[in-house]
Order: C-alpha cells, then structure tokens, then sequence
RNA sequence: GGCGAGGUUCCCGAGCGGUCAAAGGGGGUGGACUCAAGAUCCUCUGCGUAAAGCUUCGCAGGUUCGAAUCCUGCCCUCGCCA
C-alpha cells in the first residue's frame, strides 16, 4: 500500500508487538516495541518513542491494544502525578514520574533541554534541529520546465550562464521516452565552460514549471519587453490580479508559489506588488464514474466494468472519482466538440454546476444541451417569421426581456455563471413560449428581442450568437459589435409582469384543484368561478404587512388590529378569529413581491377578468367568471376560502 | 496526518430563518401535433384533500411564534498537500 493510502488509513490503527523491547536510555526500563501502520518510515528514521499519555495517535493506539499507559506530565504546576489520563494530554506541563531530581516538575523549553543535556552528557544523544523545508521548485524535471543555468566544468566547477547568454532556451532536438530527453539533445549538452574555454557540460535538470507559472502574470503587463523581465512601471501600474480563477490545487501551491515570488521580487526591488491577487475562485472538479470495490474500498480503471473485483472478487458498483488517466474516465473534449460542436460543451460545462462545485460529466446531460442548441439555432427563423398582430402580450415580452437583461447582468457580476446560462439558454425560451402561448405574433417585436438576446447567448455559445447575428442580417460579428444599452423596466412595465404573474399563480392553482373537482362533479367541469378575497382580508392583509414592515412584533398586532378604522363591533369577531386562525402564518408566507402586490393594491378582479378568456381556453372550460367574495350569488361558502392574490376557485 | 469542500425529494443540482413539498435540469407519466417516428409544445411526477392535513432536506438534540436554512454533538463522503 503506498504510504499516502496508509496515512489516509491512520484512523484504523493496527499494530502488533514485536516480542523485543527497547532500553530506555536515561532510566534503563525495558520497552516493548511495536510495530504500527500509522508510524510514517519516511519520517525521521522510521521509528519513534511512543508517548501515549501525550500524543493522540498514541493514546489511541494503547489504548487499542491495552498498552500502560503513563503519565509524564501534568498540566498544573504541583498537580497530581497520579491522576489517570481519559485523553492525551498534549499542551505543554510540568514533569511527573520522571524517577529523577534532575528532571521532575520541569517545564516546558527548560525540560527539553535538561533531558537533551542529560543524553549528551551520557554519551547516548545530540542535539540536533531537523528542518522541514520545501525545495522552492529548484528540484529534478525532466525538460518540461525552465532550464538551470548552470554549465558544468571538470576544472571550475558549477559555472554561472553569463548574463547576456540569458535566458537558456529548451532545445528542440530532443528525443523523449528515453530518460531525461535533455541529454539527448547533443547541442544543447557540449558547451565551453564560460570561465576557462575548455569543454564542459551543460546542466540537465531543470526546474519545476511552477516557476514559470509563479511570475507569469508579472511578464504579461510587459510581454513585448526583450529588454528586461518587465517594466516596473507597468507591473506596478497593473498590478495585483483582481480576480484569479483556478483549480483547487492552485489554493496550496502554485499561490504559496506566486505569492512568495512576488515577494521576492518585490524585495529585489522589481516592483512593488505586495500580493500578487486579490481574489480567487476555486473551481470545481469534473469528475466521471469508475468502478468501485465496497469491501476493498479501492477505485478501479474502466477496464474492469462488468467483472468482479481482482482482489475479492465481489461484484463492483460505480462511484464518482476524479478523472485520471490511470482510471480510464476520462473524456476527451475534441470527441465531443466533433460531435457536438464546442459551443454545446461549453454549454453544458457551464450550466451542468456552478464553477466552485465541481460536478460529474454525464453523457445523457451533454445530450440534452444539444437539444437546447438545436432549439435555440433554428429560433431566430422561427421569431422572424412571426405575423404583424399587435397585441397586449407584445408589451409584456418587451418588459420580459428588459427583467432578464437585468438579472442576466446582475447574475455576470457576481460570477454565478450558471444563473447567467439559465436565463440566456433557458428561461428566455420559456418566455417566447408563453408570448405566442398567449397569442403574440408580431415579428417587430421579436426583432426586438433577438436583438438583445443575441448578445445574451454569444457569452457562452459564440458561434451560436455569430450564427443568430447573420440570420438577423447584421453586417458586423456579434464579437466585434457592442450590445445596445437596455432600458429598465418601467412601472407601468413592472405592473404588466406582475399581472401576469399572478394569474399565472391563479391558474397554475386552478389545474391543482380540477381534477380533485371533477371527482366531485362526476364529470368534465364546465365552468369556473373565480371570487376574488373580501375588501376586509385585503385591508386587514395591508394592515398587517405594514405592521410588521415597521418593525412590529407579531403577537401584539391583534392590539392594534382592534383598533384599526375597518374594524367595528358587527365584523371584529370575524376578523380577529380568522387573524389567528388563517392570516398570522399566512403573512410571513408571501414573499416581497406578493407584499407590494398587496400593499399596492391590485386589483384582482380586473387582472383576471381580462384575462378570464385566455384562462378558459387554457382550462378547455365554456366560461370563466370573476366576482369579488362581497357580490358570490352562491350559498355554499366557497368564498371564505379567498385570500388576497388566491381567489377561492369553484368549478361546475 | 494537516487543510478544504460537502451530505437536499428517482438522479444531478439550487436554496442558506417565514415566498419551501423545496427553483432548474435529467429521467419518467399523460396529452397536443404527426400516416408514423423524431423534434417541439402543454400537464403531472412525497402521501393526501374542492384548496385541510400529514411525512420529508445525513443522524440526534437545541434556539425561535416559525428551521432544509442558525447553534451543539455525532456519522459519512469527496478533494488538496507531504
């Protein structure tokens, strides 16, 4: 197992005692020593002096296996050397039990060092520091990183490149697949050493790519400068990145790399860059489905679809991982842009999740996203071919579009890619499909539009958008042209869309309620009555929401609601009764914009009124009446059920 | 081991105190169109009922008039690094 799977394993310790005991150096007590699987070889020698009361890993691992385990310090001064440990006691303490003067009731630095002194003084240690450092990229490569400019000579030794040799460029005579293919390249190798003329070699190794990645952004606000790296000027004057975008890996290295970089040339005086971005966003990953053993918790390649584990031989399941050459599950984008073309991929890469999440590629998803460009190719023949109706419905789609400009732009800001292609590549086309659902067939109007949405869709699917702009006979590339500023939504618009909303609520809850009805008919209904909730609730409603809109607290508006105008002796019964029982919850239910619809009043009977034919034909229903509760010739009490913007619904 | 992300309805995924039985997509269902198929459009897709109510957002508690959303503990998964 490699030793990255072992420590991943660290929280099942195993272990078994090797029937030989280690002498304590200081005291001469036998210890008996073990082997564990959560000991790293790698780390130090390989072997260490288990502390169990005071290391974690250790504790657990004695107390797995019933090891003594014995305190060596206590965490107050004086405290009680006695007292049994029910965890590792791990923050620095005094020490017990050390069966020394020298030693007990030491603490912290002084302890280690008296123990330290004591071993050297015996004979039987040293002092010794270890330094964990990280090598700072300057590590073995083969080729594919900048090369160390250093020319080897038998008489002077690692040589310096001179200066104006700089930079040395990777050669292209090489052949790989044979060691380090840098040795291949016989030029690039046999040089004269700098100092003494005579023949040397060239060094080989070169060093991590991460260094070219770590001041990159620094040469790009001077990349024509042959003169120097770049300009100080420049890079101070574009400095730092604003936004970086990137993989999770570049979270711990390549940052930790840029960063100190930055640092360092800002330090040799380059420029002034104290951090070299501002903000980052970490994508997700893509992953795909790889075999997988439950018993053996291991992740296989594809090859081993359909057949049993080659460890157990249990039969394997599918689980998401991370693609990998090794697994095989991988995709390979040039197969599905062939197929495809790129715009779908991108589609689908872009609204399969949100750029931080990562997500799992899914064949059936990628197909789906064609179907939306299939759709969406053919859409600007099909809008301009539309007729010349002028209609009410024309207004509400121009005010559409408007509302989603807006949000299209308002969800590009905050960098929510996905919201941004739902509403270019989806709920646009939702929108022109209630436009002509109700009735809208004017192609001016729908010039209109793809003239804006053109513009919408060319951000993640351009040849899509270059496509739409010369259907639309435009004589400039959609890339090369600038959108039209889009005016807000009016008021006047704004109500439009609100209208519309809400008898869309209306009939969406008259659906709901039709087929339950048509059980108690005992047949097809016929009509629909529509009673549009009491003046009363409508006050009461605005009462409330007003109330609690100035910072009220809910238990005691029932205080002020009876002392409020419309409320006298004959009604107040009623309408405290139904606050309580229905409208107390019912108040925090709506959302914003059915609590302006409420506080603006709108007017139900007329909204639905006008658009009762549309609602009757939707419903395959003879007739479609709206009435307040007030005027309800009927004596079946149907019309208590309304509340404002939810009409009680009654067919027959 | 250190650090990070996350567990949501059949699946993927949004939501991050009342608009939530929970957006959107996929899959499935029924209907329209069609000679037929495909594409497209519309409906439904937790149980239930002339609108109630009930159960549901990893598990268990807690805060609140109210929790998928906040707090505490636990379980599990994935990723990054050496």
């Amino acid at each position: 197992m490699a030793e990255f799977d072992r420590i991943k394993n660290m929280n099942k310790k195993q272990g078994v005692p090797l029937g030989k005991n280690a002498i304590h150096p200081l005291t001469g007590e036998k210890i008996p020593i073990w082997s564990g699987n959560f000991v790293i070889a790698s780390y130090g020698t390989g072997a260490v002096m288990a502390v169990p009361a005071h290391d974690e890993r250790d504790f657990e691992f004695a107390k797995k296996f019933s090891i003594p385990i014995r305190r060596a310090l206590v965490m107050s001064e004086n405290g009680d050397s006695t007292a049994e440990l029910t965890k590792a006691e791990t923050d620095y303490g005094w020490m017990v039990n050390t069966g020394s003067e020298k030693f007990e009731g030491l603490y912290g630095d002084v302890a280690k060092s008296a123990v330290i002194e004591e071993l050297v003084t015996l004979g039987k240690g040293e002092r010794k520091l270890n330094w964990k450092i990280r090598p700072w990229l300057i590590s073995r490569q083969r080729y594919w990183g900048t090369p160390i400019p250093i020319i080897h000579c038998d008489e002077c030794g690692a040589v310096p490149v001179p200066e104006q040799d700089l930079p040395v460029e990777l050669p292209r005579d090489v052949v790989f697949g044979q060691g380090n293919p840098l040795e291949t390249s016989h030029e690039f190798i046999h040089v004269k050493c700098p100092k003494c003329d005579k023949d040397a070699r060239r060094e080989t190794d070169t060093m991590d790519t991460f260094v070219d990645s770590s001041w990159y952004f620094l040469r790009y606000t001077d990349a024509q400068n042959n003169n120097e790296c770049f300009s100080k000027e420049l890079a101070n004057q574009w400095m730092n990145v604003d936004f970086y975008c990137g993989g999770i890996e570049h979270a711990q290295m390549h940052l930790i790399y840029a960063r100190f970089w930055t640092k360092a040339l800002r330090d040799l005086g380059l420029h002034n860059v104290d951090e070299p971005f501002n903000e980052l966003l970490c994508q997700g990953m893509v992953n795909k489905a790889a075999p997988w053993c439950e018993s053996c918790g291991i992740t296989l390649s594809v090859d081993h679809i359909g057949k049993p584990c080659p460890q157990c031989s249990d039969s394997l399941s599918m689980r998401s991982a991370k693609m990998s050459k090794s697994l095989g599950n991988t995709v390979s984008p040039e197969d599905m842009i062939e197929l495809y073309g790129a715009d779908t991929v991108r589609l689908f890469i872009l609204f399969a999740a949100n750029p931080t999440a990562g997500m799992d590629w899914s064949d059936t998803a990628l197909e789906a996203n064609y179907r939306v460009m299939l759709q969406l190719r053919t859409m600007p023949e099909t809008i301009l071919n539309w007729g010349n109706d002028n209609s009410e419905i024309d207004n509400w789609l121009i005010a559409r579009l408007k509302q989603r400009v807006a949000e299209f732009n308002q969800a590009m800001d905050t960098y929510d890619l996905r919201r941004a292609v739902e509403i270019s590549h989806y709920e646009l086309i939702k929108d022109i499909n209630w436009y002509t659902r109700r009735g809208g067939n004017n192609s001016t109007v729908g010039r209109t539009i793809l003239e804006s949405w053109t513009y919408l869709i060319s951000v993640s699917t351009p040849h899509l958008a270059e496509e739409w702009g010369r259907c639309l006979g435009w004589q400039q590339m959609v890339s090369a042209s600038q959108m039209k500023n889009v005016e807000p939504v009016t008021s006047a618009e704004e109500n439009l869309l609100d209208y519309e909303f809400t008898m869309r609520n209306v009939l969406e809850n008259a659906r709901k309620v039709k087929t339950i009805a048509q059980k108690h008919l005992g047949g097809e209904a016929q009509s629909l009555t529509l009673i549009v909730a009491p003046e009363w609730k409508n006050q009461l409603s605005r009462a409330a929401i007003t109330y609690l809109n100035d910072g009220g607290n809910v238990k005691q508006f029932i205080q002020v609601l009876k002392e409020m105008d419309f409320v006298n002796e004959s009604n107040k019964g009623e309408i405290l009764a139904y606050w309580n029982k229905r409208m107390l919850s019912q108040v925090f239910k709506w959302d914003d914009k059915s609590k302006s619809l409420i506080l603006d009043e709108i007017n139900e009977l007329k909204v639905l009124s006008d658009r009762a034919e549309f609602i009757a034909a939707e419903l395959n229903l003879g007739e479609v009446v709206v009435v307040t509760a007030e005027n309800y010739p009927g004596d079946d009490g149907r019309e208590n059920s309304a509340l404002p913007l939810n009409p009680s619904i009654v067919f027959a």
